[in-house]
DNA sequence: TCGTAGTTTAGACATAGTCTAAGTTTGTCG
DNA sequence: CGACAAACTTAGACTATGTCTAAACTACGA
């Protein structure tokens, strides 16, 4: 955990002030997966000045500048698939676009030896383009 | 595409109204991953009297007896991961908690060799329960 | 026909996230 | 220092997604 996360911030080109500093120390070093709201809440605690919008922002910031991953399959929606077999999954980076992949297109080792947890079911998900011609 | 969704809808427990058809017909069949309102627009279009309760309702019992599947990553949220290596994650069923998985402890074949699509990232999602002792 | 269980409905409510317009802070340059 | 511009933050309105409720409707067996 750096001891200056001014100049972590300065680095990745970010302004680092005091509201981003905040969301900065939680969320940059937790080994939670926050939702942007309990993000919120936990920085609130320490620095109350801070609104809802800025944490949004700060967020929003922080992931294009690469210091944080949004984990989401779908653009923020629960999408439903008919597929009941299991399959994995593609998704345009540019449409948003889900394709579903065979299963048998791709194959994954080692996941039943996993210690320490019981794995019921999995998926790969993919992101990239497609390189169809017709789309 | 079965000629009888009735039969269909009944063999899984389900008593099989008019709209629960119209959203069967649609949504069981498609190669689109539609949202609930995709589905709502779709099938209002065929069935005008439908109102939106009706098709989450409808949906959400399709999820329940297994004749579709819910894709989501966490429990409708965006979520932030502040590890920026690759690594996988592992849902756990009962607290929808989030663990990440270490890139090595699985091994993913053939991804690149995909045909019609550039992979630039993937991950494999997991889902199951924690043998942990301690939770 | 009646009663009941199951289904559907409109709309209120809840939550997640974006946008805007105005106000505040910060950095720069004279 | 002082002032201006750019960057940042704010509250709250707004949109979208999803759930809940109470009332109305429907199917169906006794």
């Amino acid at each position: 955990m750096p001891a200056d996360f001014a100049k972590l911030l300065r680095e990745k080109g970010i302004q680092p002030s005091a509201q981003r500093l905040a969301v900065a120390e939680y969320v940059l070093f937790t080994k939670e997966h926050p939702s942007a709201d309990q993000v919120w809440a936990k920085v609130r605690a320490v620095c109350p000045v801070l609104s809802r919008a800025t944490v949004y922002n700060t967020l929003n910031l922080f992931v294009k500048k690469k210091l944080l991953r949004e984990l989401v399959l779908s653009e923020g929606k629960v999408v439903f698939d008919p597929k009941m077999e299991a399959h994995h999954h593609f998704i345009d980076e540019h449409t948003g676009r889900i394709e579903d992949v065979p299963w048998n297109a791709i194959s994954v080792s080692r996941v039943s030896g996993l210690k320490g947890y019981d794995v019921r079911e999995y998926m790969v998900v993919m992101r990239g383009r497609t390189r169809r011609k017709s789309c």
